[in-house]
RNA sequence: GGAGAGAUGGCCGAGUGGUCUAAGGCGCACGCCUGGAGAGCGUGUAUACGCCAAAAGCGUAUCAUGGGUUCGAAUCCCAUUCUCUCCGCCA
């Protein structure tokens, strides 16, 4: 959520950034303005009131105590008519605010002024490729025959038990995400991240908290009975733990790892876009996330797709980074980059990594704030990546580093796994 | 799920209708004292919104949350949430 302050002090700055989102914004920004204003006028009149009260009432108190009881009954008449106006001013205030708050929420985090101008994927930046793409004539599989081949993941016996989308791993298969996980968490924890395990059903103040609703309302699975979100991924327990939180300038940076199933019901999604692991409704992913103080949020960005980097490269699968342009962008980023593996089988890059700086978008939100050095409050920039996602890791690993008798496995994974190939 | 107890400032804790502008303590900050430290003494120590060009200052709200009673609520009433104890169920 944007602060209001700033759409008072910014308001063509607001709607010009808000355009590299392709939002129109100009007239919300105008509402919201208006509403400012009546919201302050009416706060006065009602602070006046009551403080007029106030006094009223004091004055009574103390007429009562020294036994000027006739006194004291007759200002009580005057009281009246104050109430039912302070009633009155106080209802318009909370429908006021109310309406603030709900135009407030519908607009977008204003993109960082790095980002491009593009509409779709296609017109995201690539930043940086790294390694060695596999050619297509190398006649590779796509991972939805190797699982097969090699007994990996039974995709039917998911779909049996619970429906598509939701995998069940078997084996080795099985054994590769336990690995992987570990392996995520392990990097993490060795790079300065606190682990967390968090829970993965959420309220709806933390699914509001990290901008999931209203937004994204209808992507999430609801435990209805409950009134609890399944969480799409572990961002949002882990960074909502601090909602309504005042940190110690000695607290940052927070950085906590967590690994999670996530849950998400991606409605409308065919074709090969959905094929074998592209796309889950249920997949568990490592997330890392950081707390940072405004001045530092960049370096914390940087220093997390570095992380992501390192991993990549452990993994040894080709990979791009790119910058994602304001119309892919998500409603609460003010700046994302993706990662994308090349898996060799499909030919195409697989998005297994999303890192994002949400400035106090997130923050401003939940309430989370911070002292500084000098005392005052302020909030907090909040950070998130995929460190990483598994389903499209493991169709690159496959897809990549399969040959004819297996799969091999990478060297730094080796430990984790137990085995350096997968045979039939 | 049932019964009971509870929720007060950064922390502990007093407070059962008006002197609450929330006692007292701890912590923290600053000052005095000291060769230095400690002890001691003194002062200060929440958040949000508003008024003001700004600071100072002032006003309003906040004693878990939301409603209510009252001229006036931390205090009384109702609902909700959470915590603890006991019982039931349970991996």
């Amino acid at each position: 959520m944007l602060q209001l302050n700033f759409i008072r002090e910014n308001p063509e700055l607001v709607c010009k950034r808000l355009l590299v989102k392709h939002f129109e914004a100009e007239e919300l920004v105008r509402e919201i303005m208006e509403l400012d204003t009546k919201r302050r006028e009416t706060q006065k009149n009602l602070d006046d009131l009551l403080a007029e009260s106030n006094a009223l009432a004091k004055e009574i108190g103390k007429l009562f105590q020294t036994g000027r009881t006739a006194e004291a009954n007759q200002l009580k008449q005057s009281t009246a008519e104050k109430k039912e106006l302070s009633r009155r001013l106080s209802e318009t205030l909370d429908m006021i605010q109310q309406d603030i708050h709900d135009k407030l929420v519908l607009l977008p985090n204003l993109p960082h002024t790095s980002v491009p101008a593009g509409r779709h994927a296609e017109d995201n930046e690539i930043i940086e490729t790294h390694g060695k793409l596999p050619a297509a004539g190398e006649n590779l599989s796509p991972h939805w025959e190797l699982t097969t081949k090699y007994k990996l993941i039974d995709f039917e016996a998911g779909s049996k038990i619970t429906g598509a989308g939701f995998p069940v791993y078997t084996g080795q298969g099985a054994r590769l995400q336990r690995a992987l996980i570990n392996f995520f968490i392990d990097e993490a924890v060795k790079a300065g991240y606190q682990e967390i395990q968090p829970p993965y059903l959420v309220n709806e103040a933390s699914a509001f908290g990290t901008g999931q609703l209203p937004d994204k309302d209808g992507q999430m699975y609801l435990a209805g009975l409950d009134q609890l979100y399944l969480i799409p991924t572990a961002e949002v327990p882990v960074t909502n733990l601090y909602r309504d939180v005042l940190l110690k300038m000695s607290d940052l940076p927070i950085r906590n790892v967590a690994y999670s199933a996530c849950f998400r019901r991606e409605a409308g999604s065919y074709g090969k876009d959905v094929r074998g692991l592209n796309r889950l409704h249920q997949f568990d992913k490592v997330e890392i996330v950081q707390i940072t103080q405004p001045s530092l949020s960049y370096d914390s960005l940087r220093e997390m797709t570095a992380h992501v980097t390192g991993l990549l490269h452990k993994l040894e699968l080709p990979f791009r980074i790119v910058r994602l342009c304001g119309g892919d962008m998500s409603f609460a980023s003010a700046l994302t980059y993706d990662f994308e593996v090349f898996a060799g089988g499909q030919q195409r890059w697989l998005e297994v990594s999303s890192v994002s700086n949400f400035e106090n978008f997130q923050s401003n939100r939940m309430k989370l704030r911070f002292k500084n050095e000098e005392g005052k409050t302020g909030l907090a920039h909040t950070l998130n990546g995929s460190a990483l996602a598994l389903p499209r890791i493991v169709a690159g690993l496959l897809e990549n580093h399969q040959h004819a008798n297996g799969i091999r496995i990478p060297e730094a994974l080796i430990p984790y796994t137990g085995f350096d190939t997968i045979k039939a």
